[in-house]
DNA sequence: TGCAAATGTGAGGATTACTCATGTTTGTAA
DNA sequence: TTACAAACATGAGTAATCCTCACATTTGCA
């Protein structure tokens, strides 16, 4: 009934290092049951509920032992993310690295896509920290909603313009591009004004190459 | 040094309806006054980062009036983000409400992503609402670079294919289209497992039309 | 005018991130 | 082996914040 916890409420932005690099065997061992602890809370709760002293009692180590080797919450959730990208980045170059020509990228992505998936399916602390909105599930879901209404006016313009076409496909479609402006804007916003115009004016092509097709 | 604040430590994901409907004059000008001191605040600092006792001075209301109206922290920017849908909505179906035929769709959605653009850029407050993984900038930039480091991947596979390309392009596409990626992939795990499918199987293709296109 | 319902208040309860003084273990050099 | 400094471990305590609640005031209306 009332709800402290966290993240920060500087402004700042910074990820302090670790405190202190764990540098004997023992130590070393204690900071991947910390890590484990909290994967496991995230997966649960999400980042957001997770509590310091949960972390702590989960990992068997005082609290005190958490924050010698991280400086706050964040730190924790940011090592297991930065742990995540490592990963897929060398998973990805991987599937990308023989391609020649075109058929073997169709091929190459293809999979890699699927790869993705399956990935993102299984990875609940990657839900978690990478689900836009993620603390609020509220918002998410209102966010969704939006979305959803938002492709339904799409929807509705081109079962107009296309009535003999598959409905399922073609709403599939509209929510597809619909959620993808979403995400480029997201993204445009958040770099330099040049490159977002850039990414609009590529969105927009893109998106009303797929709206218009066949 | 320390940071408390947040949104809420239950799993609940439901959204408390205002405790009490505002149905005096006087209660309503106050209710408007509590949002648009939100709104300056998280604006300013965030919404993680706005505290209730902030948002109540600059109302010029007590603490207790304030949750009088608003169950609790999420609900003023539940209820920011609500009214920003609703508005949105309306623009965007009166954007696509005359549109006849392919030439229609064409200009009308070149318009709709303009002014969506624009809109995303003046409004701060839905920026923090909307922006993914938006409490935390480290994470935010975090998940910018583990992306632009995928989509570099995607980059040299494109300059070897087409080394007659424009750079610049080509950038800006692979970005996009895995930008899109992960966008489809976010949404394709909170939707069931079958549209889920339906959504990956359809940024496939739209991406690879992309990608191999020209 | 009287009264119930709506509204307003802010000190204080409860929870939680994080600190720090103190104690313990480890590696290592004499 | 022993001494000792550095690394590691601990958990009660501090500070910050969300939210409650008992009580005061104002409003609409019969």
């Amino acid at each position: 009934m009332e709800g402290r916890s966290a993240v920060s409420p500087q402004p700042d932005g910074q990820v302090a290092s670790p405190r202190r690099a764990p540098s004997q065997q023992r130590s070393r061992e204690r900071v991947e049951r910390m890590l484990a602890a909290a994967s496991v809370l995230i997966a649960e709760q999400g980042s957001d509920a997770m509590r310091m002293g949960e972390v702590a009692e989960r990992a068997g180590v005082s609290i005190g032992s958490l924050y010698q080797f991280f400086p706050d919450k964040r730190a924790i959730v940011w090592a297991l993310a930065e742990r995540h990208t490592t990963e897929s980045q060398a998973c990805i170059a991987a599937a990308l690295k023989d391609v020649g020509d075109a058929e073997g990228l169709r091929q190459a992505f293809s999979e890699l896509v699927d790869i993705y998936y399956r990935l993102f399916l299984a990875e609940p602390v990657m839900r978690d920290i990478w689900s836009g909105t993620q603390a609020d599930k509220a918002l998410r879901e209102l966010e969704l909603a939006d979305s959803r209404a938002n492709a339904g006016f799409l929807i509705a313009v081109l079962r107009r313009l296309r009535p003999d076409a598959d409905p399922v496909a073609l709403e599939t479609t509209a929510f597809l591009v619909w959620q993808m402006g979403e995400a480029a804007m997201r993204l445009a916003i958040s770099v330099d004004r040049e490159e977002g115009d850039r990414l609009v004016a590529a969105y927009k092509r893109m998106a009303l190459r797929e709206l218009l097709a066949e």
